[in-house]
DNA sequence: AGGCGGCTTTCAATGGTTGGAATAGTATTG
DNA sequence: CAATACTATTCCAACCATTGAAAGCCGCCT
């Protein structure tokens, strides 16, 4: 029902006909940004919602989306819906800082739960965070706020703080010149104190964090060395305020972490000296 | 080099210039072939590697993965390889067949690890393979064929005879259509016999294999249903030969299965198929 | 029985993409 | 130390994959 379909003459200034606003993005990036639609809350969607979410139109995200699915990166459900594939999975498993460290670390972290019954996390940091690349729980342990895949602040968590204090001095700089990200349940550390526990977590190998939101819980975190004496990653252990004292779970979290350190080449040289003159 | 270097003027039959030798490949596709390159062996590339796995020039190469690392899914390593990013493994994560069955079964699969401290697998079905999604080892448990993110064939793993066994029958007839993949240390079953086998299978939620490859082993997997009453996925032990009988493995290995069905939303019906459970 | 929303196909215009060539950097060899 | 070989990176003109409005479908709700 147009109601002029008549004239078939636009007449001038009707180039109408093929307009194109706003190409230019590469198409990598295009097929990219529908995959990081998906999150904890979306795992499965529809086109047009990942059409909305990507900001394209419709018909260029089918076109993109139906590549992803050819190729594994994404699966049809039966009701059209899209989710993310096994293929792209199994690629993934291939990261030397996911599955990587993780299936060197497993088998500590296996008894390190055995033994406690509690939460074990393994974290590793990218970017300004740190992602959690492994977590062991039992079917009736304590609430917890972070998921295997998810993110968790580096400053206010105990697995970030031993990441952050790994890390090299211009990175840890340029996070404290930022404002920290507001943590529910957890004490806000002014940066006086904060520095001085990077540098206590760098001396001790422990960090520890007590946090209130989703349980009372107190977390504690050690770092995990690859063969270069970088810190690599973090285990650390969630227990609920009150039953382990935190001083008897320290040296079971530290040898595990050791463990897993010597695992990945690590030479647990004796304190000093570690000096490597190499490369400018 | 050129005959002929005197004259700028390329003159008459010089296409030299302009040649498109085989454009028309999606960038995507490219893209995602360059991601396809890295495996168990190949982990950490260089540029002309992926370049020459991808089948691509080096300058195509380079533009594709300067994108990919830009967004995450590759990283660069100091030495100018490139690895898998933990983005992807983020984004991996919320793949459902992936990280979500995972997620949920894990509690399982560690209670009966512990219980037996022998491997425990989880798999699923992707086209025409069974993708290992988790597995639980012991530092000094038996050599074991496969890892993390790697494949087996459907016809002569227990996962696989279980994923065979609850796929649809016209998959099930497509692969048998197919010549068996060969698989070490495995007896190939004849065509009879495996669809026995898999109507047994279906019937007592249970299959066993016996392998002398990397060891001997006896593995026994059950199937994991989905809400729909599907199988989505296979969960399985393996344990060395002689050790325990498979019979007394049976049971756990169904009962950590239903579990994990039933926390899948599986309503577990009693079949009017399986009258007597167990097998006189 | 029509409107609405999402999904899919079509197609001409075009700009992102391409890859040879050249340059720069780096390791290996004589 | 030059020669060699290889890899990584930049450049650019030709061009084909990509684009998105438009229109056709299909199912669903009213």
């Amino acid at each position: 029902m147009n109601p002029t379909p008549d004239t078939d003459t636009p007449d001038a200034a009707a180039p109408a006909r093929g307009k194109r606003p706003k190409q230019g993005e590469p198409v990598i990036d295009r097929a990219l940004s529908l995959l990081a639609v998906f999150s904890d809350r979306r795992r499965a969607l529809t086109l047009s919602e990942l059409a909305r979410h990507a900001d394209m139109p419709a018909p260029t995200a089918l076109r993109l989306i139906s590549r992803l699915v050819a190729w594994g990166a994404l699966e049809r459900l039966d009701d059209g819906r899209y989710v993310v594939g096994v293929r792209l999975w199994e690629v993934a498993s291939l990261s030397p800082r996911g599955h990587g460290v993780r299936e060197i670390a497993l088998p500590y972290l296996e008894d390190l739960f055995e033994v406690t019954r509690h939460h074990v996390l393994l974290a590793v940091r990218d970017n300004e965070q740190a992602v959690l690349i492994e977590r062991l729980s039992s079917k009736d342990a304590t609430e917890v706020a972070y998921r295997v895949g998810g993110r968790a602040p580096l400053r206010s968590t105990a697995v970030g703080l031993v990441l952050l204090a790994g890390a090299d001095q211009q990175f840890q700089e340029t996070i404290m010149a930022k404002p920290p990200e507001k943590e529910p349940g957890v004490a806000e550390m002014p940066e006086g104190q904060l520095r001085r526990t990077l540098s206590d977590v760098r001396r001790t190998g422990i960090a520890m964090i007590r946090r209130s939101h989703p349980s009372m819980t107190v977390s504690v975190a050690s770092p995990v060395f690859d063969a270069q004496g970088s810190v690599v990653a973090a285990l650390s252990i969630v227990v609920p305020d009150g039953s382990t004292p935190p001083n008897v779970l320290a040296p079971a979290v530290r040898a595990a972490a050791r463990a897993v350190s010597r695992n990945l080449g690590h030479q647990a040289t004796v304190s000093a000296d570690v000096r490597t003159h190499s490369r400018g």
